[in-house]
Order: C-alpha cells, then sequence, then structure tokens
DNA sequence: GCAAAAGTGTTCGTACTACACCCATGG
DNA sequence: CCATGGGTGTAGTACGAACACTTTTGC
C-alpha cells in the first residue's frame, strides 16, 4: 500500500535594494528546532496543485505572485520526514515586492525575505529547491520578458539593468543594454519621471504584454546575452 | 486526511525512418477499453522517483534508456480517476531505438512504437503529457546536444541533419549545418563508411560526450538555431 | 553514363561589441 | 558649481544566411 504524501512549496523570489530576495517562513509546529523553510503545505485531496500553492501562499505569507510557473519535484528524499514519505512539488514565483505587505498569517510564526546569496540553513531539501529556482530564473531572464515581474508596473532602465546584472552576476554595457531592450518594441516610455534621488531625472518605462504576446505569434524570441 | 497517489509516467522517444516514435504499452488491467497509455505506475514507498520510472519500463517494456529527465508533473486533473486522485511525475527519456528489442514484459499486454504525429486517443491526459515532452525536446535540441541519444554511437551526418529537420519541423541548409555542427569541436570521424544505400559513401561519425563536458566548463554554449 | 546521396567555399548582410562624452537636476 | 545618475552614436568585427556544383559509388 503507497504511503507518500505530496505537498507543494514555494520559491518566491522578491527584487529590491539591487538584490534578489527569497520569502522563507518559520512554521508553527516545526517540532525541534526552528528553522526556516519556504512557504507550502500538503496538497488537499480536491485542489489542483497550483491552488494548493496559492493557498499556502495566502494562508502564511499573505502575498499574491504575479508570476508562477511549477519548478521541478524534489521527491528523491525517501526519509525526509521519519514518519511519511513526502514528495514536494515546487513551484516558482514572482512578486513585485515593493508593492506588498508581507504578513505572518494563521499558519505561519514568521515572515521573512531573504538575500538570496545569504540563505540560513532550510528545512529539508529547501535549500537545493532554492537553487533550483534561482537557475530557473536566470535561464529564463534570459529567453523570456520575466524580468519585468519582480518590477513595479512602471521602472526605471536602470532599475531593469542592475536587475540583470544582479541576477546574472554578469557585467553588461548600459547602451548596449537599452537599445536591445528598446529593439524589441515590448517597452513604453511614460509621461512621468522618476521622483529624484539624485542627478538627472529618469523617464519611467512599462511592459507591454500585449505587444509582447502579439510579437511572439510573429515568431519573435526575446534574447537577452552576455558575454 | 489526505488521499492522492503518486505515479510516474515516461515519453520515451524514439528515431527512425526519418520520424519521430513514442513507446506505447497496453496494460493488463486496463478495465473498460483497451487504450493506449504511456509507460509508468505508482511508486514505491522507498524508491526514488527516478528509479520508479526505471523499473517501470523495464516491467513493462524491456528497453533502458540513454537519457532521462524530469519532465513536468501533472496533478491537476482531479478526478483523473475514480476512486483515487492520482498525480503523476511524467520524465523524458531518449533511446537509441535502432538498437532495442522491445518486447511485452509481466505487466504490459503489448507495446508498440508509434510516430509522435499519429497517436491514438491515450489513456488518462497522456495525450497531453506527449505533447509537453515533444515540447522540451524540441526546446532541448536546441541547447543541448541530446539528439545523439536518439541516433546509434557512430552515425551519418544526414541522418543528425534529418534528425533536426523532421523533429523541429524547419528546414535547414545542409552545409550550414555540417559546418556548424563541426565547429563546435564535440564530433569525431571515425574511420568507417556506411553500408551503402545509394550513392556516394558517407562517413559514419561519432559523439565526443568528454569533450563537449571539457568545453562547457569553459563557458561553451551548444546552440543550433534555425529561421 | 546516369541516378543517388555526399561533400565542399564564398559572398553578403546583419547584429553584437566596444567605447566616452554631454545632460539635467538638487544641493 | 559640483556631484550624481541619465541619456546617447559610431566604427569594427564576427557570425549566420544564402546559394550550386563536384565527387563517389551502384546499377
Amino acid at each position: 500500500m503507497q504511503n507518500i504524501r505530496v505537498a507543494v512549496d514555494a520559491v518566491v523570489f522578491g527584487y529590491a535594494n539591487h538584490k534578489l530576495y527569497v520569502l522563507l517562513i518559520q512554521q508553527k509546529f516545526g517540532g525541534s528546532q526552528l528553522q526556516w523553510a519556504l512557504p507550502g503545505g500538503l496538497v488537499q485531496n480536491d485542489e489542483t496543485l497550483k491552488a494548493a500553492v496559492e493557498r499556502e501562499l495566502k494562508e502564511e505569507t499573505n502575498v499574491s505572485v504575479k508570476y508562477l510557473e511549477q519548478l521541478y519535484t524534489f521527491g528523491d528524499d525517501v526519509h525526509r520526514d521519519h514518519r511519511n514519505r513526502v514528495i514536494s512539488v515546487a513551484y516558482l514565483a514572482l512578486v513585485d515586492s515593493s508593492n506588498i505587505e508581507i504578513q505572518a498569517n494563521t499558519d505561519a510564526l514568521d515572515v521573512a525575505w531573504f538575500p538570496v546569496d545569504e540563505l540560513p540553513d532550510l528545512a529539508f531539501d529547501h535549500n537545493t529547491i532554492v537553487h533550483k529556482g534561482l537557475q530557473r530564473l536566470q535561464a529564463k531572464l534570459t529567453y523570456e520578458p520575466i524580468g519585468f515581474d519582480l518590477l513595479p508596473q512602471t521602472f526605471l532602465f536602470s532599475d531593469l539593468e542592475a536587475l540583470y546584472t544582479s541576477i546574472l552576476k554578469k557585467e553588461i554595457d548600459r547602451r548596449n543594454f537599452r537599445k536591445k531592450m528598446l529593439g524589441f518594441g515590448i517597452l513604453e516610455e511614460t509621461e512621468f519621471y522618476c521622483q529624484q534621488k539624485a542627478g538627472r531625472p529618469a523617464k519611467l518605462f512599462q511592459f507591454k504584454p500585449a505587444e509582447y504576446q502579439r510579437l511572439q505569434q510573429e515568431g519573435f524570441y526575446f534574447e537577452i546575452k552576455f558575454v
């Protein structure tokens, strides 16, 4: 008789201060040590996997995501939990973290953003899962315009550029980057300018998803490459 | 109480006659209509997901694969089976089908290769799974040298080319293709020639995985693009 | 000698790379 | 007037795209 539990976990990325962050929680019923973990939990009998992720995120962290895709299913750690074997379907989520109030909801003791480069030891195999999520994000950034899901609706070009360079850990020429991005025709200049920090005011841009879809159907491919 | 079963299914691709094939089985205890289905079955409590796939493939079809990767987890059809909900972790497998004797083993009534373009109605959501597998294969062909896992160890350049054009359904210039492929430096000319069918005899080539790995670590990227 | 498939080079255009100076604002 | 970050153009190069004839064999 099969005795395996099915869980979902979410790697939720946010971007701020020129750094990539992961959303972590401390579970109420953690037992032994209070380790940080990815938000997630068991799937209910009558809900889809995706619905389960969304429910857990709401219950535990109060975020709602801008982008969500299935990442990978981790099920090879046969003894991850000593009572029942658990396999975990991991999801990758992106949020505009500037626009979000996280809070520990009913099921979580605490919730916080951690810079992805400075993670503590996480529960179970969650470090592995985050790593896989980061790899996926890095790969997808180069061939799908998903970076915009980490930014506010209108954003500065310099932020977009910093997002790419910091997540991919590669340098890039500012002029070439701008030329290429604008060349796609999927960005729109707004009439607004940034409330300055210093220096010359910068135009705010926004991503045009509809235009991207249209172009895509014509055989257009988004692609940002670095040396 | 959670009541969900965990299964694995494999999309096994083979290549022959300039066509891509999928390996299908008819299950012994299919119940109602005898539909064709992907090889697969329930995961045992103490085996990894990958081991489960390999076991089922052996039990049902007697193939051993050259390439195996996790594809996607299908779990949103809450009523796929009316007694228990089942989620299925699908794997993508590639075999050198010229070198394989398939046979219905203990658990299968019948086993056969079907051209991927002429599939019957499959059990459950298996048509969807095959489709996803095909998409993944098409994508990976262009940025990883996995086409070789569908070919015999030594092969003709014309076969390699036909593999690409038929799976990706795009034309390509023979000279440019050859130039590019050889330019990578991951192929080796053997001293053998093809037993002719007609025309000028053709050299046999082989893939050098070790050389590919070496280059990869130096930052080399395999990439085959089409218009 | 002809049918069938294999093998091979060059030209052209495009797209990426590298690179440095001026601009607009706030303090 | 200076510090800060924003905005812009050009020249060189390398790579992909297009394209057609010769070679070797079997029959």
